[in-house]
DNA sequence: ATGGATAAAAATCTCGAGAAAACATTGACG
DNA sequence: CGTCAATGTTTTCTCGAGATTTTTATCCAT
């Protein structure tokens, strides 16, 4: 068939539901890290975490081998396990490289996407702006399914890319950067008009204006490094 | 200090040695993949593979693992591994992938390489060479080392490019390719001058030309690409 | 003969204990 | 007083067996 995403998989979020233990705990894990429970350059001992996310020293172990896909966490030969490194640099690296490939996938959106992706595009941006009304309670659930949401929007704008390799790397950097816009929105929660510029990129993404949504994708991209760039040095530990 | 590949490093090319039996299995399931032994789409049972590589089931499982951060093996949720399965469509998103990448990449190391990344490269480019003399002996040795070699010469081109995040995926990216090129080397061994083309890259380079580098670049890996497309379809299964 | 359901078989996933390696502390020697 | 070496502790890495799930084969009913 096609292979953009559906109306019924926006609405359903990315709920596949982890089949196995490991994946449970990876998932429970890759939270915890992004959320900044464990912090970067934390040494992550098996014995220690087998008991606090209740599995078996092998599973931990598949589960910490899964995030080293994602480079949250760096293995080190014989020396076990560590949480990712952040450095002002490495978000610098992560923004350029996202904005290099999210822009290119978004042109080639725009000129290959149908129908359906439109539906996609304008669905995923109702759920967003959804999640962004109930952000004002300021309760984590609400914050975290706005990230969710965000995390949607992006993916599915670029998701008539037809390259895969793109998309994939661009999930990749998108969780990494999610690190860092967690420290931002820490110290600054809403100083941003998000809202405006998510609906000047779906107007001008559904007036088939590539040159217009990817200049203001790139400056949306860039305003968040522009944030963690004012943030104290000390959170970047 | 600097960021480059050091002319020793280019000289003791990639020996870093496993020190842990796990990155040994996925070493030697890395090389059997991508030389073809284990054909796309097989399933890798673990039973069985366990005694072949010598090491217990949970070890082979945690090789398999690392061989999923490479896309070369697929993990479908409690139904086991894969090999990736190669298409001709996903080795021509590779490829374009690869030169976007990696043009932007050389660009950068073109405009930002110092002496020592010059060296780098004239040095790659003389140990490529050698390989190619000895590639007439038609040995299985030859041939890997010149793959190595290849493999490494394409690293310290881009070696000055300061994004760590390019070189990761251009990385990756380029373990696939190689699945695909044993294919058409098989077929067509040397018809190509590929020592002409890297040549031309190299002076491209030096001489800080990086439009006519990138533009060389391009047409060397397309070519590949159209070696591959002119293979009996039922190579790629 | 075809389709569905049950049961046997195979493979995967999970767990805990033993072996190997790295780290920290202590003591001795120059 | 500083450096080096040896020892003990901690942590990681590895292995084989048991529990779940998937797959295959068989059998009965339509």
């Amino acid at each position: 068939m096609n292979d953009f995403a559906s109306v019924s998989d926006v609405a359903a979020s990315h709920a596949d539901s982890p089949k196995t233990l490991a994946e449970a705990a990876y998932r429970q894990l890759r939270r915890d890290i992004i959320e900044g429970i464990h912090h970067p350059g934390d040494k992550l001992r098996v014995e220690h975490l087998k008991d606090q996310y209740s599995v078996g020293a092998g599973t931990l172990r598949e589960a910490l081998q899964l995030l080293v896909t994602d480079a949250l966490v760096v293995a080190q030969g014989q020396r076990g396990f560590r949480v990712a490194p952040i450095s002002l640099d490495d978000f610098e690296d992560i923004t350029r490289t996202r904005v290099l490939l999210e822009t290119v996938a978004l042109q080639q959106s725009i000129e290959l996407g149908d129908d359906n992706w439109e539906a996609s595009v304008v669905a995923a941006f109702h759920m967003l702006s959804r999640a962004e009304d109930k952000l004002e309670d300021g309760t984590d659930a609400a914050r975290e399914e706005w990230e969710e949401r965000n995390r949607v929007f992006h993916e599915v704008l670029i998701s008539a890319c037809p390259s895969r390799w793109v998309r994939h790397f661009q999930n990749i950097l998108y969780l990494q950067s999610e690190r860092y816009r967690r420290l931002s929105l820490f110290r600054q929660p809403i100083s941003r008009d998000v809202h405006a510029e998510h609906q000047a990129i779906v107007d001008a993404a559904l007036a088939r204006n590539a040159q217009e949504a990817t200049r203001i994708l790139t400056e949306h991209i860039l305003r968040t490094l522009e944030a963690v760039r004012k943030l104290p040095a000390n959170l970047l530990s």
